[in-house]
DNA sequence: TTGGCAATCTGTAACGTTTCAGTGTATTGA
DNA sequence: TCAATACACTGAAACGTTACAGATTGCCAA
């Protein structure tokens, strides 16, 4: 009997990787409480604790993961649900630096869950609560009546939305505030003088699509300007689209001096038709528009901009699903970010 | 007996989620004959396979993945090894798309596994290679001597690399030809009269950065240019670094009539670069970039172009992983891709 | 008839972890 | 002195899967 288990031990510390039995060889204790030590429950000797912490410091002992997982159920895994084909492009990098920047200090893993064109939205996130593959998720272009969200309430997954619902259901979210945005760039081009504003909206279907909307109209009647429509296009199409749109309205008599802009990509599209129309920016018309990182100056001096920080949105996701699963509660874990003001180019210090 | 075993399994069909032994008590049969039947192993009777995976499909069996990757070892993981700053951003999410794309029709979950400027590049590998979180692992930013590649080699890996290592180790790659992209952006610089020109070269370190270099040279001395130095800046530095650096070269007496960009973003800060020392892109200077999405015309049209598809790339280096984890040779699963030509602007067909 | 063999199927153990229900020993209160 | 109790620790079982080593049956050759 003490050989048989004295074998049986020596046999697990050959063993490549250490596990909670080479521990409890090591250090002579039993597996349950090397265990217990490990995760500083209360009833083991505070000598013992110490002891167990040290030795599996020196040997690099880690928890496996699918040991842990099949046990608990825990996965310790938080998923980004992705749109492969519409999301825009650096946009999605950002997010994911956010996230892993937090999670990085976790033992979470984030694994990126694809969907496509043809895929319902709802398919993967069915996948994930079914087969339960994470322990929280993420998800992006939320709708003001989201079946996904309203999907994993029911089912008890935590899960963080960038952009808002509006379902009267609580749950955590980051949004930036894209009413004050639409207002502030209406205020800015009135201020210019413009009075004839196009607004290249968000997707219709999104949340963020109203609130762009309603501030867009709301600082129209504000300042006594008005809307020259430019509905047939939203920053979901393609850049060609949008181009030979604006060129088209740009053409007509009744032509708008402004254009308010929720993408940057879409951005480059919107001046390009301008030009194409034969117009000038800054003298013919001004823009504004909201871009991710600074580059929209490099493009054209006379855009106007403002920032949207989607690394932030990605770590305050993070922090909002790791928050709820730690069981703070959801209504704690939203957050609006402020619009910032709108920003003209100004001469960059030459070195 | 019997009871108990009857009590037992009614048990298991009553939970959520079902399993082997969901499916054993269904059938009537043992749960190594479902687990065999369902992987088509040849000692089960062909009808008994039909039933078992008939119920299967019916009652949505997923196999449980700690349940395997604790008994197997095997974890159904990719991981995509990324830098976290400074990673060149939509270039990202178009690899991670790619990558997506690929995995999507198997059992593969993709995971993201960041590191960052204090860290050092192997310690993300050495994590992965020691605690067997993926099957296989894909990284970027590939060097002549890189020691993460040796290391996974080393330690039975599989792995893919974005860009060739020159180590004299097999494995598997994708790797755009940076060679022939720096002689053909050469060429037509040539072609158009420009003789005096500069690099705005990748990283150094990075294998690419020696084709690009190499490629440079080799044209220059074809066509008989010669080069304006410009190799205090790469196109990881920031863009306003970039910018300044190149209004000062283009200040100078002998000032470059032509630049050849490894990189979009980089490309704009050369442009402003230019157009900041009062001279004008296409009449005092010629630009070929590389891009990986169709926007740089849109910013300036007379900029050329070549383009590197990074989505392409992804789906790639997921397929080399995936052929290398199911035994393929890895010698046999390198990839260079050719460059396309220069493109110029053409004139978009408008609607 | 019998031994052998192929064709199917089955129970048990193990992967590494946590939880449950203890076990043994010292300490306390009366 | 004895029971009660707190303390520190432990073995066994379970999560879902696969591999190993049988078990049962029918059939055929000798």
């Amino acid at each position: 009997m003490d050989r048989q288990r004295t074998d049986k031990n020596e046999e697990t510390a050959a063993q490549g990787r250490p596990t909670l039995k080479t521990l409890a060889f090591m250090t002579g204790l039993g597996v349950t409480t090397v265990s217990r030590a490990l995760k500083d429950a209360p009833e083991i000797g505070a000598e013992t604790r110490r002891r167990v912490q040290l030795v599996a410091k020196q040997i690099g002992y880690r928890p496996n993961r699918a040991g842990v997982r099949l046990r608990t159920g825990r996965t310790n895994v938080i998923s980004l649900v992705l749109n492969t084909d519409r999301e825009i492009m650096s946009f999605v990098s950002d997010i994911i630096y956010g996230v892993s920047e937090v999670l990085a200090e976790t033992p979470y893993h984030l694994i990126v869950t694809p969907y496509s064109r043809s895929q319902d939205p709802m398919e993967p996130i069915r996948y994930l609560v079914e087969t339960g593959s994470a322990d929280g998720v993420i998800i992006s272009r939320t709708q003001p009546n989201d079946p996904r969200a309203r999907y994993m309430l029911e089912h008890g997954m935590p899960f963080a939305t960038h952009g808002r619902t509006d379902m009267g259901l609580v749950h955590p979210y980051h949004d930036f505030d894209n009413h004050v945005f639409a207002m502030e760039a209406v205020r800015r081009l009135a201020s210019m003088g413009r009075r004839k504003l196009a607004l290249l909206s968000p997707p219709p279907g999104l949340t963020y699509y109203g609130h762009t909307l309603n501030g867009f109209a709301d600082a129209l009647s504000e300042v006594g300007a008005s809307e020259i429509p430019f509905n047939a296009v939203s920053i979901d199409h393609s850049i060609e689209q949008i181009r030979s749109r604006t060129a088209q309205v740009m053409r007509r008599e009744n032509r708008p001096d402004g254009f308010v802009s929720s993408a940057a990509a879409a951005t480059l599209a919107i001046v390009a038709g301008i030009e194409d129309a034969g117009l000038k920016l800054g003298r013919d018309v001004d823009v504004v528009s909201k871009q991710s990182s600074d580059l929209l100056h490099l493009f054209r001096r006379e855009l106007l901009v403002v920032n949207e920080n989607f690394r932030l949105a990605g770590s305050d996701l993070a922090r909002s699903v790791l928050g709820w699963i730690g069981g703070a509660a959801p209504g704690s874990l939203q957050r609006l970010v402020a619009a910032s003001d709108v920003q003209a180019f100004s001469q960059p210090v030459l070195v």
